[in-house]
RNA sequence: GGCGGGAUGUCCGAGUGGUUAAAGGAGACAGGCUGUAAACCUGUUGGCUCUGCCUACGUAGGUUCGAAUCCUACUCCCGCCA
């Protein structure tokens, strides 16, 4: 049986802070003392449908506080997703549907199971508790100032650049805080971004005479731009539940130089600095494939990667596409078959982006008839394909 | 409530009566190079029945041979005063 000590330094494992300094490993002996699990909190808005990599993370890290005996409380933050996370937000989110929210949340807690144990989960929603009185609000209210919401950099930078600020938003940190409260949290788990908001958890328990939560902050995991952080709205993602040759596919597409932050924050391990960076990386593909799916689904990825891309050859399965009419004018076809507007495929005809059993097709004999295109293997650009059926 | 400033394409941002589908940048897409990486180079980036036509500069009207550019009203945003 590990001490609280060496369990609270095994789970501050890659965290960027955990607060205050000796939080987590005094709670651990709270919850030893009083022989019950901790609560682990993470909120998480379901403002898009899918979990990515990025949310794994934190995930991952709950993972562990399961493993290690403890509960975790996620929040699906239906009530919240309504008025919108502004945290690292340069403009206010766009408003969703009561029904987008649900049909997301349902999702999202699909997905999350992918990663936590479902018997140690608690899953709530912020909907049940947040729909409160005024003088419950007004209560919150009176904890943070003006000033010390507006320090925040997304804040101060959205005012001092003149972009407007909803008062909503000034109010999110306190609904997410009063979560805290709500599910007794022992312990709330974030990325970095969120650590205002986790602080400010601490203050609203304390106003309800509850013991302040411990805080720990996670890093953030870049899209596959590897620039910017890694988010759906950003179309820098992977999400969990994509196809497994589209996760290593897109893993293969990382710069190099973040390569070691994947291994870290999504494996906890390193790469192998014997290997050449494209095998590290494909190690990382593989490994990811196989978490979602599993070691077979993770070698037919990589064999679907090297058939396109080192043999240039086409995948084994392509989609038909109907071909409708006698004669085919390519444009209407291509805009059809991949969703594309006319003057795009146009466009790409012209650049040599298209190609028909592996020829490229210029923008010559724009109309052919469909008996010659039958079975044939339409490609657009490097990686889209459609077999044409007359 | 009063006064002033502003709204431009996916985003940022130039443009104040006439080759302006609208400079520049970012992003994205395609091609080259490669390790489908990054960097780099080239091209494209409103739509269409595509050597032309249509639609576009917050919304609706107006002035003009001609408007993103001038006028009026409205909507929204920002600031100052209260």
């Amino acid at each position: 049986m590990p001490t609280a000590e060496e369990t609270a330094k095994m789970l501050e494992r890659n965290a960027v802070e955990a607060l205050p300094t000796g939080g987590l490993e005094a709670k651990l002996r709270l919850a030893e003392a009083e022989g019950r699990p901790l609560r682990i909190k993470l909120g998480i808005d379901p403002t898009a449908p899918d979990i990515h990599l990025g949310h794994t993370v934190v995930l991952s890290k709950l993972r562990e506080f399961q493993d290690a005996g403890h509960t975790v409380v996620l929040i699906l933050g239906d009530y919240t997703a309504r008025v919108g996370d502004p945290s690292g937000r340069s403009k206010t989110r766009p408003e969703l549907s009561v029904d987008e929210i649900d049909a997301n949340a349902a999702t999202f807690q699909e997905q999350a199971f992918k990663v936590l144990d479902a018997d140690r989960v608690e899953v709530r929603r912020n909907s049940e508790w947040l729909d409160m009185s005024m003088m419950e609000l007004f209560k919150l209210m009176r904890i943070p100032t003006v000033a010390q919401l507006l320090e925040r950099e997304d804040f101060s930078k959205r005012y001092s650049e003149g972009s407007p600020i909803a008062l909503l938003e000034l109010l999110y940190p306190l609904l997410q805080a009063y979560d805290s409260v709500a599910v007794q949290a022992d312990v709330e788990l974030g990325g970095t971004d969120q650590k205002f908001n986790l602080l400010l958890g601490r203050d609203i328990q304390t106003a309800h005479d509850e013991p302040p939560q411990t805080i720990i902050t996670m890093p953030i995991l870049p899209g596959v731009d590897g620039v910017r952080r890694m988010g759906k709205s950003l179309g820098n993602h992977i999400g969990v539940t994509e196809p497994p040759e589209e996760i290593f596919g897109k893993t293969m597409s990382i710069p190099d130089e973040v390569m070691p932050l994947y291994y870290d924050l999504l494996l906890a391990s390193e790469p192998d600095s014997a290997l050449p960076p494209v095998q590290q990386k494909r190690e990382l593909a593989k490994a990811i494939v196989a978490r979602f799916y599993d070691e077979s689904a993770a070698d037919a990825a990589e064999a679907h990667f090297d058939k396109l891309f080192k043999s240039h050859d086409i995948p084994d399965e392509i989609e038909d596409f109907a071909l409708s009419g006698e004669e085919i004018h390519l444009p209407a076809l291509l805009a059809d078959a991949f969703g594309l507007s006319r003057s795009e495929a146009r466009r790409l005809l012209e650049q040599g982006g298209v190609s028909l059993d592996g020829e490229v097709v210029g923008n010559v004999a724009l109309d052919i008839p469909a008996t010659e295109l039958e079975g044939r293997v339409l490609k657009v650009g490097k990686r889209r394909f459609k077999r044409l059926r007359a």
